[in-house]
DNA sequence: CTCGAAAACGTTATGTTATTACATATCTTA
DNA sequence: TAAGATATGTAATAACATAACGTTTTCGAG
């Protein structure tokens, strides 16, 4: 366990074959839309799958979009921005785009601080059209 | 206290009835505890409580709580206006607490113009201890 | 009033997401 | 090597949500 060249050396197999499921994938999966692209793997049950996601989550390697019920990989080579990212996600082409602006999350712990809310984690997802989508659209 | 069916006259026999369970809940509540409540007035299936919380949510009376899969009466007289609600959500107590705040919405506004994202609706929930909790936390 | 469209309703069945429970295996480290 | 922590496999079930069907109610236009 050493400060490895290589991603994430700690992650078990099956830890790796979801998060390359998720990497791989151009969107937002569900839990057991990638249970099924592992079943070639030897993923039989979904909790294979969740247990790799609940580690990966806590790795920030992987978020969770509530409003979907699905999950990304992190763009971002090391989530220092942990649970403070913010989440645009098409309706039209699924597409997600993760950010994370000091602008937007600054008033939250502002928010918090000031009314004693000891803040752990946060969510934010915007729903709507992608600029490529609001184009295209109708 | 019940909801006042001349403050919402549109509403429907269930859609008053689901209205209720949540204003007289202290908390939010998922579909199927909505459903348990109201049995005894006669509710059976999902669907009728579902059905209700559509229409609730689409006139601003209900808002979905996505990181708990639960719902929750708005707090606002008329909630239609403001569109991206933040809530605070104590992970001890369960309590939440609904807010909306221009210093915080407006961020997120600018980030989608920015990008050329259509934004439609805005999910912001924050989970950590409210100010009672922690206080009495160890 | 009465006809028709839209909305709401009731019911059954099913689809989707997530966890509990229990047994086994592997890795770590003193 | 023994103990504890972590990871795994599997079956069963819990929890959340919608599809599909037909019926009833509401309400404005004619």
């Amino acid at each position: 366990m050493t400060a490895d060249p290589q991603i994430q050396p700690e992650l078990t197999k099956n830890q790796m074959l979801v998060f390359s499921a998720l990497t791989e994938a151009r969107g937002p999966l569900s839990a057991y839309s990638i249970l099924d692209r592992l079943r070639g793997d030897g993923f039989r049950a979904p909790l294979q799958v969740y247990r790799a996601l609940h580690k990966l989550r806590g790795l920030g390697l992987v978020h969770r979009l509530e409003s979907l019920n699905a999950f990304v990989a992190c763009r971002h080579p090391d989530c220092t921005t942990h649970g403070a990212n913010a989440f645009a996600i098409c309706e039209q082409c699924g597409s997600v785009t993760e950010f994370a602006e000091e602008k937007i999350t600054r008033p939250l712990k502002n928010w918090a601080r000031a009314k004693g809310f000891a803040l752990k984690t946060t969510t934010i997802e915007l729903r709507g059209l992608c600029m490529a989508c609001r184009a295209g659209a109708v």
